[in-house]
DNA sequence: AGCACGCCGACT
DNA sequence: GTCGGCGTGCTC
């Protein structure tokens, strides 16, 4: 036995729910370490878990690390325990967890460090200078800006304005030097510009919040939430400490970033996928060295590496693109949660619907509820109606009313918003003659019809095709576009109101990456105008000249089988509303729906969002639905249909008889087929945590005695589409 | 996930 | 005769 071994448990990126060991000769092995090491016949960078000289192995099967990448970790011990964590929560394989929680340039092994480059003034005779800067005008200019300061810190360069290669020909002329230092603590004076006066609940909020727990903030819309924030970030700020702060999509973070650092004096970082790995990787790094002292970022930021966390923030707490729908399928605001308490600082979830599971971990006292009832800026609360299409035979889903309606806020100068969630022209595209529909060939969809670039299109898979002009089956001229979607929306408000810009905001309008900018800037110019768009129009945007919204299509919500649809549709109808109105004039939204006497919707719009949310709770617990109990799901897909569902049949056979909890199915989700695969699943269900991740243990143990023919399968637990 | 190994169809 | 198709099995 070689004594002077050190054996290695290491976190690789392979799909296997289990470390591997390495043995390296003595050396400080702290976990949070990468390493290269030989995997099968290729090299990958790993992790270091946890080190030991006992081998856990067969001695003869242990390989030798090849590299040891970092002095340090690049994980803090809490990170740490916040990954592991995870991997064993939603029983994902470890490397995996550990990759997500880093930018691609540090997989790819890219060395990071603790210092700081900071750029100084060289102490120079200024005839010197002269003589250096004389015949070029532009460096003689930065130089005069820089000469009589101390120290540049790469947040002053870009402060200025300045980059490296208008730095660059200074250095090289010997009048800046770069040098590498340990970040300045964090300014004791972060304010740039005083804070807002708070009202009675704000201030009421703010004093709530102690240095750990869980903080559920219920602001309406306009409620001075992000002042909130602001002030409470402030705080943080004052203590030295870092602050992060989560936001469902990547188009709030730039409005979020402009707000902070008009307030602030400390250095702002966002962290998205918009980034260039470039970026991502510099800002990774500002938060790891402590540079950066407030982090705007989304999902993944949660795994943020913060040198003295301070505060988290996850605002908009309800919105689902917090929980990731492949691969890796973690709830970045839970994450948030646990991270809080093993970081011990405190997390404000924040939102004007939230979601049941966060008013119900209020309920048992593991949140404390604030709320922020009224408008800080004074605009009166939105008014909502039901509108009753049984009433009406219009074949278009704008009623005549609402037609009227439109005209009248747009001759009185406002703008109108109607929130469609169909994108496209038409949903199905329809043979008179034979009743053929177009449909995908690899998912069991309808294809979506596209008609500025004529093409039909399957929003699951991506396929496209010309749009035919003969029906598929029949070979007559009778193909009809049925149904409508945003750009038949558009076409027709185009028709009815030539006088008024009709404004699309889809995932199509905004695919550039400056588009969606443009077009929030043209409406926020305030013309009257029409919107027409889907969710994305309702994700955190105001708009004070919206005095009218028009959300269609509730009634496929309403009938939906999925438990959380009138959830989902609830909160889009409330965040809707939240973008209009103003000072002199509350917003009216009008609601078309069938269902004019259904319960539910009635209280939400009489009651308000909180008191409706009691209601739904009440159903869920009756039916024992989350979040009073707990559910995962396992999925199953192969090319061959029926193998899945044979499949999974298998698995239920055999685990139903060792576990408690309940295990329900398999199904077929509602789209069988997606991407060419067939697809089904299993739910398992359980009242107890416990219980449930005893019960996917024992699954994950059967799935990998059971031949696999082909089926794929993944686990999504806490799913949030049962689909 | 990769990558190798392994057994069946159309081609320099 | 081989080049290559992707099914299956393994990775400390």
């Amino acid at each position: 036995m070689n004594k002077a071994r050190l054996y290695l448990d290491i976190a690789v990126p392979v799909p296997i729910r289990r470390s591997f060991q390495y043995w390296a000769p003595y050396f400080d092995a702290r976990p949070g370490i990468r390493v290269r090491v030989p995997f099968g016949n290729r090299e990958l960078i790993g992790i270091i878990l946890s080190s030991g000289e006992q081998p856990a192995t067969e001695v003869e099967k242990i390989k030798p690390v090849l590299e040891v990448i970092d002095l340090e970790p690049i994980f803090s011990a809490s990170l740490i325990e916040i990954c592991n964590w995870a991997a064993n929560y939603y029983l994902h394989p470890i490397g995996e967890v550990y990759f997500t929680a880093m930018p691609s340039k540090l997989r790819n092994g890219l060395k990071v460090s603790k210092q700081v480059t900071v750029l100084t003034v060289k102490e120079t005779d200024p005839s010197q200078a002269t003589q250096l800067l004389h015949r070029a005008p532009e460096q003689n200019k930065i130089w005069q800006l820089l000469k009589n300061r101390s120290e540049l810190s790469s947040a002053d360069l870009k402060a200025l304005n300045l980059t490296n290669s208008r730095i660059q020909p200074l250095v090289n002329k010997g009048l800046l030097a770069r040098h590498e230092r340990t970040p300045l603590p964090q300014s004791a004076a972060p304010l740039k510009q005083a804070g807002l006066d708070l009202n009675h609940y704000q201030q009421e909020a703010i004093s709530r919040v102690k240095d750990q727990g869980t903080y559920l903030l219920h602001g309406i819309t306009g409620s001075g939430k992000t002042e909130v924030y602001l002030q409470l970030i402030a705080k943080t700020l004052r203590n030295g400490q870092q602050a992060l702060i989560l936001v469902p999509e990547i188009s709030l973070t730039p409005q979020t970033l402009e707000r902070f650092e008009q307030r602030f004096t400390v250095p702002v970082i966002t962290l998205h996928s918009g980034l260039t790995e470039q970026q991502r990787a510099a800002n990774w790094i500002a938060c790891y060295n402590g540079s950066a002292a407030i982090i705007i970022g989304t999902r993944s930021s949660v795994f943020a590496p913060l040198l003295r966390p301070g505060l988290i923030i996850v605002d908009e707490e309800h919105d689902t693109s917090y929980k990731q729908q492949d691969g890796f399928r973690y709830s970045a605001r839970d994450i948030a949660v646990i991270r809080g308490r093993r970081e011990r600082v405190p997390v404000v979830l924040g939102s004007a619907t939230p979601s049941l599971e966060s008013l119900h971990n209020v309920n048992l006292g593991k949140y404390q509820l604030s709320s922020l009832p009224l408008r800080a800026t004074g605009a009166a609360k939105e008014k909502y109606q039901l509108i009753d299409t049984r009433l009406s035979n219009s074949s278009s889903l704008l009623e005549k009313p609402l037609i009227k309606a439109i005209g009248k806020t747009l001759n009185a100068g406002n703008q109108v918003l109607i929130m469609i969630n169909r994108r496209g022209y038409a949903p199905v595209l329809y043979c008179n003659e034979c009743q053929w529909i177009a449909r995908c060939e690899d998912c069991d969809a309808r294809l979506t019809v596209h008609r500025r670039q004529a093409v039909i299109r399957c929003h699951h898979c991506g396929f496209q095709a010309d749009q035919p002009k003969i029906c598929g089956h029949c070979q007559q001229q009778s193909l009809v576009p049925v149904g409508e979607g945003t750009q038949r929306i558009e076409e027709s408000l185009n028709n009815l109101f030539p006088d008024f810009p009709v404004l699309r905001v889809d995932s199509d309008s905004t695919h550039s990456r400056y588009a969606l900018q443009d077009l929030l800037d043209q409406i926020n110019q305030g013309k009257p105008a029409i919107l027409v768009g889907t969710q994305l129009l309702a994700k955190g945007h105001h708009f004070s000249h919206v005095t009218m919204v028009i959300v269609l299509e509730l009634d496929s919500g309403l009938m939906s089988s999925d438990f959380r649809s009138l959830e989902k549709i609830s909160q889009l109808i409330i965040q809707a509303g939240g973008r209009s109105g103003r000072e002199s004039r509350p917003g009216r939204v009008f609601l078309p729906t069938a269902f004019p006497q259904h319960r539910e919707l009635k209280q939400l719009i009489g009651k308000g969002y909180l008191e409706f949310s009691k209601t739904l709770l009440a159903q869920r617990q009756q039916h024992k639905l989350p979040p009073f109990s707990f559910h995962a799901l396992i999925r199953a897909d192969s090319k061959n249909r029926n193998t899945a569902l044979e499949y999974l049949d298998q698995v239920r056979k055999t685990a139903a008889s060792i576990t408690q909890a309940e295990i329900l199915g398999p199904v077929l989700p509602a789209m069988e087929k997606r991407l060419g695969y067939y697809r089904a699943q299993l739910l398992v269900v359980s009242d107890n945590r416990a219980e449930l991740h005893r019960a996917m243990l024992q699954i994950i143990d059967i799935t990998e005695t059971i031949k696999t023919r082909s089926v794929r399968w993944s686990l999504d637990v806490d799913p949030y589409d049962l689909y």
